[in-house]
RNA sequence: GGGUUCGUCGUCUAGUCUGGUCUAGGAUUCGAGGUUUGGGACCUCGCGACCCCGGUUCAAAUCCGGGCGAACCCA
């Protein structure tokens, strides 16, 4: 079925049409907000999930495991947390016999599972940092508009990560350490972003500050990408996490938290691809490159199939891209004409594709397709490994070129308030204004520009008024319409 | 949160306004066979659907009520 949408102007459609050919996620579970992720998507997440686990642990974290059920008292202890989370949260009250002794609440995120844990463990100085995480499900019954990996009931793949720290400065520490492995983690996924610390108003359920990565997405619209939390000592005295100090007082512990999901997935497929479909980055491509055999009927096959295999065995496992992604060649044996094959592995974004028939094969000769161009062209056997590593990292700069281009278009500064609407109206993005830090004023402007306040960056030097209330300007403060 | 529109094979859809040759048509996918194979080719055959519950009626895909689900717009 030929289908070409448009990747901004139809957004919606070609997210959809992409995800169902490409075998990423199928909708079709009936159930609102719940997706299934197909063997393809789930290979490219399980991809993205190791480059997260990979710099939690280089940077002195370790994975553990907590429980989907918490219990219905434990989860209410800390109240703004409640108040914030409590109306998408999911309780568990019976069984098809009978009614629950106690109540169980299905996790929207850990902190309510791990900390009572925490309470136990921290007993003394020598116990701090503790840099705990785990990539698990958690459940979010939103009853807004769900689209596949960006906005789900069930997050499948929620990294969250969870620290303890003896005092308020290594907590904000810990905050800087974290935004780092983020802005490493956003880069090995080639995904542009902005970092903000969100106004007091915007900020996670139970905690004292908050900075958020965001991006812009193809459509227009703003995305959050991750959220890295300083809760400060709330939760510690909701849950009484207590040590002993060296001074041989008790204290409570400062702690923070930080999570990602599948989300950054679904990011990265909306924009890393074109208008053909995907393309995938080198180290989440589950597949990097694709040989299509030109199979002639009546000849004998076997010759020419060895030969692929041959080539196969030169290229798997060598080490390609910027982050040294080991290099997956698939052989297309299906009973289908070569066109037909092209087109399909073009919209499930394999980098490279080889086209080897008889000729090949004869004169040692192949013919490489890179994705991102589709341009042709024919490569010594002796060469094909150097050229092919050349050419994924090529086409892996390519699409972070691209997409940060558009990232840059998108972020625009404004004058005045109606410059802003003007543009948010027309082009979408990221639009920020002078805002003189005031709650009322923040608000004011993001009901005027029918968006929401995204947050400010602290080190931002500003100069001029407030557009709204005329006082000194302290920020530039950002709006977008979000996700 | 409010409004509008919509729900038919796996997918995209015709039919609904005006109830009855609708035993629900087509395209595509899928399966079998043939033919072909260097950019989605072609031919033959086959499988395959009226979202759910209730109402009106001699008769419901079509009209009415409710539920569930989806899209878009506004706050």
């Amino acid at each position: 079925m030929k289908r070409n949408f448009n990747k901004h102007k139809e957004f919606n459609k070609w997210y959809e049409d992409v995800l169902q050919y490409a075998k990423i996620v199928d909708k079709r579970y009936p159930m609102k907000g719940s997706y299934v992720i197909m063997p393809y998507g789930f290979s490219a997440l399980k991809k993205m999930k190791s480059i997260m686990s990979k710099l939690l642990d280089n940077y002195g974290h370790e994975e553990a495991y907590f429980p989907l059920l918490i219990p219905e008292k434990i989860f209410k202890r800390e109240k703004d947390f409640l108040k914030g989370f409590g109306g998408e949260t999911l309780r568990a009250t019976k069984t098809f016999l009978h009614e629950l002794e106690e109540e169980l609440i299905i996790r929207p995120t850990s902190e309510t599972a791990m900390y009572p844990m925490y309470s136990l463990w921290i007993r003394s100085w020598r116990d701090l940092p503790l840099k705990i995480y785990q990539t698990v499900n958690v459940f979010r019954w939103e009853t807004k508009m769900t689209k596949e990996l960006l906005r789900v009931r069930e997050l499948v793949a929620f990294n969250e990560s969870h620290t303890a720290h003896a005092t308020a400065e290594e907590a904000e520490e810990q905050i800087r350490e974290a935004i780092m492995i983020y802005k490493k983690f956003f880069d090995e996924m080639r995904i542009p972003y902005e970092i903000f610390r969100t106004p007091k108003w915007e900020t996670f359920a139970g905690a004292q500050y908050n900075y958020d990565f965001f991006t812009i997405m193809p459509d227009g619209k703003a995305i959050e990408l991750g959220s890295v939390i300083n809760l400060g000592q709330k939760f510690a005295k909701a849950f009484d996490i207590r040590f002993t100090d060296k001074d041989e007082k008790k204290k409570y512990v400062y702690q923070t938290c930080y999570g990602i999901s599948e989300r950054e997935f679904g990011v990265a497929i909306a924009l890393h691809g074109d208008n053909k479909g995907l393309r995938m980055i080198s180290n989440l491509a589950p597949i990097h490159v694709v040989i299509v055999p030109i199979i002639k009927k009546n000849k004998n096959n076997k010759k020419l199939l060895d030969y692929c295999k041959k080539i196969q065995k030169l290229l798997e496992k060598t080490k390609c891209g910027k982050y040294k992604a080991e290099i997956k060649v698939k052989i297309d044996e299906r009973e289908l004409r070569p066109g037909e094959k092209y087109h399909d592995w073009e919209k499930r974004g394999v980098p490279i594709r080889l086209e080897i028939g008889e000729i090949e094969e004869k004169n040692k000769e192949i013919v490489v397709v890179r994705r991102d161009t589709l341009k042709k062209e024919k490569v010594k056997e002796k060469e094909l490994k150097e050229f092919i590593k050349k050419t994924i990292n090529e086409i892996d700069e390519t699409i972070y070129e691209e997409a940060n281009k558009w990232h840059k278009k998108m972020i625009t500064k404004h004058k005045t308030l109606k410059d802003a609407i003007k543009t948010l109206q027309s082009k979408g993005g990221i639009v920020s204004v002078r805002w003189c830090g005031k709650e009322n004023c923040g608000k004011k402007i993001a009901d005027k520009l029918l968006g929401s306040a995204i947050g400010y960056k602290e080190n931002e030097k500003v100069e001029g008024k407030c557009v709204i209330c005329n006082e000194k300007a302290e920020h530039w403060m950002y709006f977008g319409r979000t996700y």
